[in-house]
DNA sequence: TAGCGACTTGACACCGTGTCAAGTTGACAG
DNA sequence: CTGTCAACTTGACACGGTGTCAAGTCGCTA
């Protein structure tokens, strides 16, 4: 594991990055990612072993460039629990145009992919323990809606906030990414809330 | 066009819509077609172009012998602007679970086929129109939530309804058919009534 | 100068889709 | 009885993409 075998493999990230960001992300071939790398088809298998593998590695990658932990973090200062729903809707509804290319590619894997299906599972975890931390907020303050136990209020706000309804309503619907936020808060707030 | 050639038609649509009801219901292959059709895979491209076309026929095949436009239709004569969003929040829910196999088949392809795609729009809009038309009725009584124009309440309403939704609650989070239908009522009505 | 690791080149197996050509079968018409 | 037509079968094949394999190149380091 040199210091070139290192560079190499950001290398690849990088430009699977990058080609996941432009239009019909989702089929993007390996010999693609080879190209822009300026690399071998074969070379990227020595760096990967399969194309989940890969694009898994990619979001994880994505991850940790753009300090997803800090953002979703910054919520948890949030003075009362709604402002602390309302920050962490904002921070996730911010992050998703930023992975919104790789989280394409990784939901059409989902099919025929067992190991796309995980890594994809394993990304939207992470997401749920935020909602879930936010309706702890809530429930604390009892300020939690009575027509929903905690755990339906996690999986209802998990739910409102999946990549699909960014993309329904960003790409098919044509809204604004502000326009996203503030409606997506409001209706965090509209079903969460006593 | 004889009589024969159209009772195999509905022979492969039946069968096609017996696999993709089952579980792993986008990788079903033609041969798989073909074979619970008791004929041979080339047979089946006698009477569909592809497997896009044949999956798109099997969405309206389905539609059509179960009379959707019927079903969706009901929540029209509700007497009240509230009843009639219920009525259809109702209905449509209870639908998807019908298609959610050939559903969550089309969904897939989206990524590769322009055909598919299309298909899967087609049939999305037709959601629309429902959504649009109970949205407008709201309109009509002022009942309509002032934080949101006409459109961004049938995009918001359409966007909650999407099968995606239905699939991320009922399966992945375990809700009953029960449960899903009264929560987004109480959705439907906590985001667009004023 | 020998060895090692990163990478290249080119071939190949596999899978599923879609195409093609040459049969088979059964019904119906003259 | 024969000819023909449509539906269907059989078996082969091209294509595109993934993943594997083996042999070779190249530069660094001991």
């Amino acid at each position: 594991m040199s210091r070139e075998s290192l560079e190499t493999r950001e290398k690849i990230l990088d430009s699977a990055w990058k080609l996941l960001v432009g239009e019909g992300a989702s089929a993007i071939r390996m010999s693609d990612i080879a190209k822009l790398t300026g690399i071998s088809r074969q070379a990227v298998y020595l760096h990967f072993p399969s194309r989940a593998e890969l694009l898994i590695a990619t979001t994880r990658y994505i991850d940790e460039v753009k300090d997803i932990d800090k953002r979703l973090s910054a919520s948890r200062s949030a003075a009362s629990g709604q402002q602390r729903l309302d920050a962490f809707v904002e921070a996730w509804g911010s992050y998703i145009p930023e992975i919104y290319g790789v989280a394409r590619a990784l939901i059409a894997l989902q099919s025929n992919d067992d190991a796309a299906r995980a890594a994809w599972s394993d990304r939207m975890d992470a997401v749920r323990h935020g909602c879930a931390a936010a309706v702890a907020a809530l429930k604390k303050e009892g300020m939690l809606s009575t027509e929903l136990s905690e755990k339906e209020a996690i999986d209802l706000l998990w739910s409102q906030l999946s990549v699909e309804n960014w993309e329904h309503l960003r790409q098919r619907c044509g809204w604004s990414q502000k326009r996203y936020i503030r409606v997506m808060q409001q209706v965090a707030r509209q079903t969460l809330l006593r």
